[in-house]
RNA sequence: GGAGAGAUGGCCGAGAGGUCGAAGGCGCUCGCCUGCUAAGCGAGUGUGUGGCGAAAGUUGCACCCAGGGUUCAAAUCCCUGUCUCUCCGCCA
């Protein structure tokens, strides 16, 4: 979230970056909440005060044996206006609250102005797409040849958008997990981290799925608890209502877990493969910095996404998202794209970000600066490294040969026991 | 699932209606002392939010797990919830 005060103080600033954004913030009804709740803080207070003076008094007296009957008395109707008060002062808080609580993050200043998807500047293109001399297939007809994936079998299971790997294809998916968190942990010095993936409500409010994106994720019946949309969750809210010490950071995590995402508003797109499911496996990066090093730590964490896709030696390119295009809670975001055969097209498989202290101020994530009093907010990032299905697609696509049979990587090889074809 | 105990500052831990934002210790910061280190001595050291101030500050309010209640007054009494620990049952 942002802070209060400033968009108090700055108002007409956060409007207009706001509305680079789309969907225009209701900053009028703000003001005017904000003006009363703080009108209505203003009388509380005053008559908590006199309440604390008098009350103070009364104990005086009584200890001297004198009568402070009266006092009592005027305390008494005190009270009384002090709570029907701090009831509409909670209301009004509460009104505040949802305001400011669904206020995207301010894009920063590096980010390019855009309305929408087609005005995201491409930063870099990293390897040459292969040239086919057949027709490329589709991942989703070399998985179900190759009898390593069953989209069929899954919808009996559980439905329309769920995954159902077979043999080597669930050993490919395996490796790469492996393969990444190996990557991620012993060269790129990041600590494995493997966390719930079931979280309560404060948590998913913490790093900005709730109160506003409740209908993306999927909640269990008759408990507060929802199954998490990405390990982004449950990692960055590790330190929430922490106050950290400056020479632990920065903190580099990595976790692997399943995601779930209900993909409500998706009909239609992406409704075949592994492309758009309702749960999928996913290596994440997250880390906690100083406000000062953030920048530098969303590009080695865009290099440490990228590393995975060079060493399996499939193209990419790298986008930065423009204002209308960002993620409700990032003020930079790069996106990885990994190239598609059968499309023909670069399509999403990491998405990094930095959410500068937007998650943190959240989730009352802190750090005190060695020697100086006083505490500050840190400023969190996290990226996939990589989605792992969509790695297994691109793989499938970018690897296949002319009788449908798939080359694996050399650099997963050893991941997969030796074998080089399924 | 049953029975009991607990939750207090960065950490440990006292406090059992008013003198408590909270003893004491640890840690940390600054200073003194010491040939270095350690020890010792002295002072300071929570968070949030508002007012005043250029600032150092100063001042109001809130916060002792969370939410309600009793009371002129609650860390302290009552109710509900959450979490932790111990024992019993069940279980991978």
């Amino acid at each position: 979230m942002l802070e209060i005060k400033f968009v108090r103080q700055n108002l007409s600033e956060v409007q207009q970056s706001l509305s680079t954004r789309g969907g225009a913030a209701n900053l009028e009804n703000f003001k005017e909440c904000e003006e009363k709740r703080r009108e209505l803080l203003f009388e509380v207070e005053e008559l908590r005060h006199r309440r604390n003076v008098v009350s103070e008094e009364i104990a005086k007296m009584k200890k001297q044996g004198e009568n402070a009957e009266s006092l009592v008395l005027e305390m008494r109707d005190v009270s009384v206006r002090i709570k029907e008060l701090e009831k509409s002062l909670s209301e009004n808080e509460e009104a505040v609250n949802n305001i400011i609580m669904c206020l995207p993050n301010l894009p920063h200043a590096s980010v390019p102005l855009g309305k929408d998807a087609s005005e995201n500047k491409l930063v870099k293109q990293v390897g040459t797409p292969r040239q086919f001399d057949f027709e490329a297939k589709a991942h989703w007809t070399l998985g179900e040849n190759l009898k390593i994936l069953d989209f069929e079998r899954a919808a009996k299971i559980a439905g329309a958008r769920f995954p159902l790997y077979f043999g080597a294809g669930a050993k490919l998916e395996r490796a790469l997990i492996n393969f990444m968190l190996d990557i991620h942990t012993t060269e790129h010095g990041y600590k494995e981290i493997l966390p719930p993936f079931i979280v309560n409500r404060k948590t998913m409010t913490g790093t900005g799925q709730l109160p506003k994106f409740e209908a993306d994720l999927f909640k269990l019946e008759g408990w507060d608890y929802f199954l998490i949309p990405t390990a982004e969750v449950p990692v960055t809210n590790i330190h929430q209502e922490e106050v950290l010490e400056e020479e632990m950071l920065p903190i580099y995590y990595t976790a692997y877990t399943p995601c779930f995402r209900s993909e409500a508003g998706s009909y239609g797109k992406d409704t075949r493969g592994l492309i758009r499911q309702h749960q999928f496996n996913k290596v994440e990066l997250v880390k906690f910095s100083t406000p000062e090093r953030s920048y530098d730590e969303l590009e080695s964490l865009l290099e440490n996404a990228e590393t995975i896709l060079k060493r399996l030696e499939l193209p990419y390119q790298v986008i930065t998202l423009c204002t209308g295009d960002m993620g409700f809670s990032a003020a930079k975001t790069y996106d990885i794209e990994v190239w598609l055969p059968s499309q023909g097209v670069y399509r999403e498989i990491s998405s990094c970000s930095n959410f500068e202290n937007f998650q943190a101020r959240r989730a009352n994530i802190r750090f005190r600066r060695k020697g100086k009093k006083g505490t500050e907010l840190v400023h969190t990032l996290n990226g996939s490294g990589l989605a792992v299905g969509r790695t297994f697609a691109a793989i499938l696509e970018n690897y296949q040969q002319a009788d449908g049979s798939v080359l694996i990587p050399q650099a997963l090889r050893p991941y997969m026991g030796g074998m080089e074809k399924i």
